[in-house]
DNA sequence: ACCGGAGCCTGTTAGC
DNA sequence: TGCTAACAGGCTCCGG
């Protein structure tokens, strides 16, 4: 499932074949998956002609700016999307649900198994992008303004950092694997945290999403990068899914519990 | 402010 | 073996 690393692994991977590139066309065999403009024939209008001038992320999404942002394609992989530069003349693979074609004999490919994937093209990027919260590898993110965003906030803690209001790019993995290394039961509720604990927790997520972008990802479910070949975080993991075997740290079976609907794995021991 | 549930989706897996 | 049901989860919307 891409996150920050995983997306951050993706943008980086598509600069090369794609930033200078031109779009000559789009294809949509599922049209649910573009959010706007509303019209399919709309975007293949807009989008045909534009150049690709800059590739970059902001949170879990991938942003393409066209023709020094004249226009925005943004992307959004959700669960099991994958983009990638691929020959025109390569067969179509039956989850691919959205290409665009560029001048000189190459698609950018959508693949998405599940369709949860989203596809915005807009003269505004803040138009999606507002709502965020900040980046968590920016140097402005200091631990005093982690403190301050969760700040008189009650809720259960891992639901609280998965929302991405509050910081943004932390997904189910990282959330897990920050929680662990600051050792702090994801049950908690946040105004329960002392602050040792908010600075901890906020070097975690800090730490894991780095750890994530220098493993290239974590492929754990269906996520590859562009190339197709596996990142490595998911050697790296202490806790997600590792339900049943021992911490690392103690040896204490890894417990597995449900929070705001999503699995959450974590040491009985380690973290209080 | 916060929570829970539905909806969006389909491939994989657990259970009978 | 073969079937069905549950499960995976990022994000939004809605009702309480």
């Amino acid at each position: 499932m891409p996150e920050l690393p995983e997306v951050e692994t993706v943008v980086r991977a598509l600069r090369d074949p794609l930033v200078g590139r031109t779009f000559s066309g789009f294809e949509s065999y599922w049209p649910n998956q573009i959010v706007v403009p509303d019209d399919v024939n709309q975007l293949r209008d807009r989008i045909r002609g534009r150049t690709v001038t800059a590739i970059t992320r902001r949170a879990k999404y991938i942003v393409m700016s066209l023709d020094d942002g004249a226009e925005t394609l943004i992307v959004h992989l959700k669960m099991t999307g994958h983009l990638a530069v691929v020959p025109t003349d390569q067969p179509v693979h039956k989850h691919v649900r959205n290409l665009f074609h560029l001048e000189d004999g190459d698609d950018l490919r959508f693949r998405d198994v599940r369709k949860f994937g989203r596809i915005y093209l807009v003269k505004d990027p803040l138009e999606i992008l507002a709502k965020l919260g900040p980046e968590p590898l920016e140097d402005d993110f200091t631990t005093d303004v982690f403190t301050q965003r969760i700040a008189g906030r009650t809720r259960v803690i891992k639901p609280l950092i998965l929302d991405q209001t509050i910081v943004a790019g932390v997904g189910n993995i990282y959330a897990d694997e920050s929680l662990f290394y600051a050792k702090i039961r994801p049950d908690r509720h946040a105004n329960t945290l002392t602050q040792s604990e908010k600075d901890l927790l906020w070097a975690g997520i800090r730490h894991s999403l780095q750890n994530g972008i220098d493993r290239e990802g974590a492929s754990i479910d269906s996520y590859v990068k562009p190339d197709g070949t596996k990142g490595d975080m998911q050697n790296a993991v202490n806790v997600f899914r590792r339900t049943g075997n021992p911490c690392y740290d103690c040896g204490t079976p890894i417990e597995r519990i449900v929070l705001a609907q999503r699995s959450t794995h974590f040491c009985p021991v380690c973290q209080k």
